[in-house]
DNA sequence: TCTGGGGTCCTAGGACCC
DNA sequence: TCTGGGGTCCTAGGACCC
């Protein structure tokens, strides 16, 4: 028995932890930039704000409902995140995080599934203030329906068997897990509209539609395990840094200092995790929805002679990724940078040239690196970096590090 | 004015090999 | 008139997830 245990509306959640004062309240969390409403409160569905709704679009909405409006705090919901982690491993033998707000827990061989998973979500709410669902079912994607038919009924724990027509019938076929917009359009084509109907079609007419992963996931659903628990995380491949801007980008030099500093965070990214990258990419696009605007848009790859981590020489190349791209003339909305081909730091091949492995460099990037990493933004950058970064996105709502920062430790009174 | 960020996997098609 | 057969590797694009 597979359970999937999900923070229910979760970024909301962990602002409703340090402010009990929203409880019962419309609250919505958006995502970076200010952009999009990425969480809301069951108060704020109920007031009808879509899942990613641009924000300028539900402003009036929210205003004239006294929704409370958050611009997203990371570093809360990150540790949040692994609190709740912490307590579910304590119950579970097998554990798999499968995102920020959601663990599958392999629950075969307990005696009585249902109840332990009631208890668990008793004590995760007890010791970390974060509400719960838990879905059970012999595969992943059974527990993820059951969590979704859970969370639809207010049941808090709920156990989906692949042989139960009327529960599987009120699984709308767009939010069984592996079916996204494009495939719900064509297996709504062919008169799958639920979970039941897409079990019971022929897996032919189902390959066909989505290939070997859709036929996977049908299997799935009639009970037959196709996807293993994942307890380690495999190592990521590629990691990405990117940021819409605050304000459009019309200035090279404005661009070259965003690409910079994009490259400078992916890179921390990859040495926290000890793998180094052989090859990178830069994109740069303007703003596709400004159809008043030209649009330019372009991306270029680079394979690095060698794999490093190196900041000096990642900016050095990324700039020169945005050199070959960038156009003048042009309100840029949104640059990135992407490292490809990651792998550990111990798998280092030989060094043919030696120059990059010059330990005083190395010593002095370390150095440098670890100043920036202890005392934050006020310690030590990178020249490249630039100090204006009038392209820096928007957060005008965020709620402090309560977890996180010597200085925003709340306060009891 | 304003529209997120970070990933994975699969497939088709092209380039190239013998 | 008529243009093989069997591979690999890479990339771009499309689908999905949170």
């Amino acid at each position: 028995m597979i359970a999937l245990a999900d923070c229910n509306n979760f970024y909301v959640s962990c602002e409703r932890v340090f402010r009990p004062s929203l409880e019962g309240r419309p609250v919505i969390v958006l995502s970076n930039n200010d952009g999009c409403a990425v969480a809301r409160s069951n108060e704020a569905k109920a007031i009808g704000i879509p899942m990613g709704a641009p924000f300028h679009q539900i402003k009036k909405l929210c205003e004239y409902n006294g929704v409370v409006v958050l611009s997203s705090n990371y570093e809360l919901y990150g540790d949040m995140s692994r609190r709740v982690v912490s307590v579910l491993a304590r119950f579970a033998p097998e554990l798999e995080v499968y995102s920020i707000d959601e663990s599958f827990l392999n629950l075969t061989g307990v005696p009585n599934p249902l109840s332990l998973s009631m208890h668990i979500r008793d004590q995760v709410k007890r010791w970390t203030g974060i509400p719960i669902s838990i879905g059970l079912g012999a595969t992943k994607t059974l527990s993820k329906a059951g969590n979704r038919l859970a969370k639809k009924m207010k049941k808090g724990c709920l156990i989906l068997n692949a042989t139960d027509e009327s529960a599987l019938n009120g699984v709308a076929i767009e939010d069984v897990w592996g079916v996204g917009r494009r495939l719900s359009i064509r297996l709504r084509r062919i008169g799958v509209r639920n979970a039941w109907h897409f079990a019971q079609a022929p897996s032919a007419s189902i390959r066909a539609i989505g290939g070997v992963t859709l036929e996977r996931t049908q299997r799935e659903l009639s009970g037959i395990p196709c996807l293993e628990m994942e307890e380690v995380s495999s190592p990521r491949k590629n990691t990405c840094c990117s940021r819409s801007f605050g304000k459009p980008v019309t200035d090279f030099q404005e661009m070259e200092e965003a690409v910079a500093n994009y490259a400078i965070r992916a890179t921390r990214k990859i040495r926290s995790e000890g793998s180094l990258a052989a090859g990178l990419q830069v994109f740069i696009m303007t703003n596709r929805f400004r159809e008043d605007q030209a649009q330019y848009s372009n991306a270029r790859t680079l394979a690095l002679d060698e794999p490093t981590d190196d900041p000096i020489r990642i900016v050095q190349n990324a700039k020169r990724l945005l050199h070959n791209i960038y156009r003048s003339g042009f309100a840029y909305k949104k640059a990135g940078v992407i490292l490809l081909d990651l792998a550990p730091a111990s798998f280092r091949q030989g060094l043919l040239f030696e120059e990059y492995q010059n330990p005083r460099r190395r010593e002095f990037v370390d150095a440098v690196e670890e100043v920036a990493g202890r005392y934050r933004a006020g310690g030590a950058f990178w020249g490249g970096q630039g100090i204006g970064k009038q392209w820096q996105m928007r957060r005008e709502m965020r709620t402090p590090g309560y977890t996180t920062n010597w200085d925003d430790i709340p306060v009891v009174r």
